[in-house]
DNA sequence: GATCTTTGTAAACTTTCTTTACAAACTCTG
DNA sequence: CAGAGTTTGTAAAGAAAGTTTACAAAGATC
């Protein structure tokens, strides 16, 4: 799966040269995962000397998966393979409902207008929400801006009404994951990176962790809060209830917020961004005061953190073609050297959905290898193996 | 290994029990650990029904490992039983040379002193050390406090000089990993904990983070370094070459440099602390320009790793019985709630020699498992698998 | 001293992967 | 266009590692 997954489909025999295991331990484990409905075959004609490969792709006709992202307005509902691909035509988005019970219902609807039509099977589904989420009681702990899902757990109810798997991810570190699996281009090398971080710096500042493989959770996944750093004293007052956080600076909505201080009138980053390149109005005062901000923030995500990439999703960069190198120039100058030396930062290109879909598939991947556990499989521990009687 | 690692002497059975395997295939493993000297039987008579236990324990006679912990001021050697029972006796402690081969030189004479009176054989050798330090390439990169090892690997070349395996840690990790093993006392059950952090706040501020049962290290062993964030706008020169950071405001040398600015002489911590404790020195003020920054220190902690514990080294907490009280009240009141409900902050009481042992023996142990490789082992990655060739 | 309980190991069986062997399916070439 | 050459995929036998079963060893209990 693994393979397939990092380096797209190809043959049993492919999967046994990359793997370094036999011939026919791939064989019977490629038979099962086809029974499984996990992976499936096609053919393609490819010239060249022998016996023509059987291709193998991960399921896209036999089976799908479906990815459910919450947001603060709108939410959506959207189908993929296993592949991660997603189907456009399938997507429908609806504004996010005033309460929990509703939106749970509108899910369930839309998951049956896209299942009913089809005859595959759909093997689970993958929900990426903002906030703050307990992964160990699946449940949504504080979200400033989608306050139904405060001590809910979308994913055990969802699993209850639908009756198939559902995993919850907080939303950045679904984008982490989707980077993981999907980043960039098909033969970028960043795909299947060990180390790197996912900033996003949209509605908030959020960020996902992956660290030696793993996505960065924590004792309870409340790990990567960097919006949540006191950043200005007696600043404004931010959604977790403390103030000054860097979130309240650093990210598009703190721009966003600072032009609409000026100008008199709320305004978003849509707006700003279409405004600006109309020529309407500029925005650089506000720029000089939120890159000091962001430039600090990525400089402790590298001392902290030592990835060897930074993704950074961000509307702002939208503003000038130089604000991105700006941004890099100064965090440079106040960066840890080798640290810094040893990372690259580039924009990211992955969407949440990706990341829904993305959480839902490692879910299921993992849960194909026994004493793997969980979403973000933690290493086998000694002490949490309970005394089991002897045998002897 | 790790049953006996984290529960003590026990014997065959015990480790059924434990670990859930089959009483044959213990005994082949232990009897072949017993082989390696990794393991010795010993008699207890504690009395019980049925035939009495042989019990095992990691070996202390038969096989040892040593510790080395570089500093600023001094250096030391001690050697230490596979259980990571340090052995004062064999405590040869010097001051730290003027240069690298001059360090080199010292250790191995050391070494030499510790083992050629006895007949045991010696494992391995682990080192702890300040600074930056380059995992991927066993390299230290930038000590500002003892550069000689700049740019050199101690590890490599005792490995060459002594014949043994040697392993090289940043100090803070090291504390990390000797935590996890020898934390607290025998019954303690934070011992083994998996998400924890380790700050020290002595000569600098150093962090190491126990993430899933990992060492946090990054994409080449520079993560945690939370001393570097910039904290101070135009503050005080840092070894780093940067101005203000964490590190210059936040730490036992911090305080101390504040002191020694009033005095009008350098004062080092033990000092203030001894003057303190005599009623000759009042440090309050100072203490009210650090403690904020440590607490904010702690919060960051909080929200980046969601640790479930913090273990905080420090001198400075001996100079009043409620400085930790209040950091601790402090750090409350501007962090992220849920994360900081989840998190116990508590002092740390393991040693650098310690950390040294811990690692080397963490080594020695993870080496005896094929398929994990090195120190701090990595998730098995598909694409670090070079394509072999096809065996059909 | 016979019985009971627990420990540790030997022998046979099971599972899983590997090695070996081979049939299938295609290209290449004389 | 048939045979040689290549590559693919699977079946069958072999090796490694664990499990089940059986049993001897060593002491406590009655």
């Amino acid at each position: 799966m693994r393979v397939l997954q990092r380096h797209g489909p190809c043959s049993r025999a492919d999967i046994t040269r990359k793997l370094g295991v036999t011939a026919p331990t791939i064989s019977k484990a490629v038979s099962s995962l086809l029974q499984g409905r996990l992976l499936e075959e096609f053919d393609s004609k490819q010239d060249g000397v022998g016996r023509p490969a059987r291709q193998l792709r991960l399921a896209t006709e036999t089976a799908r998966v479906i990815g459910l992202v919450i947001d603060a307005r709108d939410s959506h509902v959207v189908s993929a393979g296993l592949d991660g691909q997603l189907d456009q035509s399938s997507l429908r988005r609806f504004d996010t409902p005033k309460t929990y019970r509703g939106l749970i219902s509108k899910v369930v609807k839309a998951y049956e207008e896209l299942t009913n039509g089809r005859s595959v099977e759909t093997l689970g589904l993958g929900i990426s929400m903002p906030g703050l989420i307990d992964y160990r009681q699946q449940k949504g702990l504080l979200s400033p801006n989608v306050a139904i899902t405060n001590g809910q757990s979308p994913a055990s109810d969802l699993t209850e009404k639908l009756g198939i798997d559902c995993v919850m991810l907080q939303e950045a570190h679904s984008l982490c994951l989707a980077q993981h699996h999907y980043g960039n281009t098909q033969s970028d090398p960043s795909r299947g990176l060990d180390n790197f971080v996912m900033l996003d710096i949209g509605a908030g500042l959020g960020m996902g962790v992956m660290s030696g493989g793993r996505v960065l959770t924590g004792h309870s996944g409340l790990a990567g809060e960097l919006g949540h750093l006191r950043r200005i004293t007696d600043g404004r007052l931010c959604g977790c209830g403390n103030r000054g956080c860097l979130e309240t600076v650093a990210c598009d909505s703190a721009l966003a917020w600072l032009v609409s201080q000026r100008v008199g009138r709320p305004i978003g980053i849509e707006e700003i961004v279409q405004q600006v390149e109309r020529g309407k109005l500029d925005v650089e005062s506000e720029i000089q005061q939120v890159l000091p901000h962001l430039s600090f923030a990525i400089s402790a995500v590298i001392s902290l953190y030592n990835p060897s990439k930074i993704f950074i999703c961000g509307r702002m960069f939208d503003l000038s073609d130089s604000l991105f190198d700006r941004l890099i120039a100064e965090t440079a100058a106040g960066t840890l050297t080798p640290a810094f030396a040893d990372c690259e930062i580039v924009r990211a290109n992955v969407s949440k959905s990706q990341g829904a879909v993305a959480g839902i598939i490692e879910y299921l991947t993992d849960s194909l290898v026994p004493g793997v556990d969980g979403l973000f499989a933690s290493k086998a521990d000694v002490s949490s193996v309970p005394d089991k009687p002897a045998r002897m």
